[in-house]
DNA sequence: GACGACATTGAAGAAGTCTTCAATTGGTGT
DNA sequence: ACACCAATTGAAGACTTCTTCAATGTCGTC
């Protein structure tokens, strides 16, 4: 292993560190999309999303495609969708026990 | 919802995003441990430790307590456990998929 | 083949994160 | 009270990552 899996790991999380990266892997979770869709639902500039969807193919997770005039992107592998609705589901707990430790801490300021 | 849940997860990742950070949540995952056995086992500088730490303990995912003369780190929840462990599974799957993809593009260079 | 829409690229400055240093706090033993 | 060990803090410089701009590539249509 040349690379430590703590490394890869790191990695792997910090490219998924991004609003607008996530928002597409989860836009493509529901299948694949053309860019100009991506842009319309992000709302950001184009060339940004570019950036982020370049970050996203050079991890190797998106995949894009010319069809006529534009390009349609999706997911690389059925792995990358499961991992987007383990992230929700995990995010949604750990969100949630956060609030509830926000709210245990109410009257405390500490 | 005040911040939008993209950005909290995006922040949430990026908080992973880090090789001692990601390898102090595993050792924690087996159970409590003082900073002096993570300092051991990780191998980094004290202070630099220290500055991990406190980023997980601002993202409020681990709890410290003191016993004696020495800090005892632990995870905030069982969640954080479950979370450690789906990233675990998700990364070795996704990793392996890339090696493929890799292994698949022998020959082509593109 | 030139025009327009779609998308990407490279580069530069702004903003954020990492590492390291010296200084500091909290606790123990003498 | 003092010296000592364990851990944390704040601050500075190095390093990455983000956003934005202007420039470029690609395809369909006239």
């Amino acid at each position: 292993m040349q690379v430590p899996l703590y490394q890869a790991k790191a990695e792997f999380f910090r490219m998924l560190g991004h609003p607008v990266r996530i928002r597409v892997l989860e836009l493509l979770g529901d299948g694949p999309r053309p860019v100009r869709d991506l842009l319309a639902e992000t709302g950001v500039e184009a060339s940004n999303l570019s950036q982020q969807l370049a970050v996203l193919r050079r991890a190797g997770i998106v995949v894009s495609t010319r069809d006529g005039a534009q390009v349609v992107y999706a997911l690389a592998g059925p792995d990358v969708a499961d991992l987007m609705r383990a992230a929700r589901r995990i995010l949604t707990e750990v969100l949630q026990s956060q609030a509830e430790l926000l709210a245990s801490l109410k009257g405390g300021v500490e």
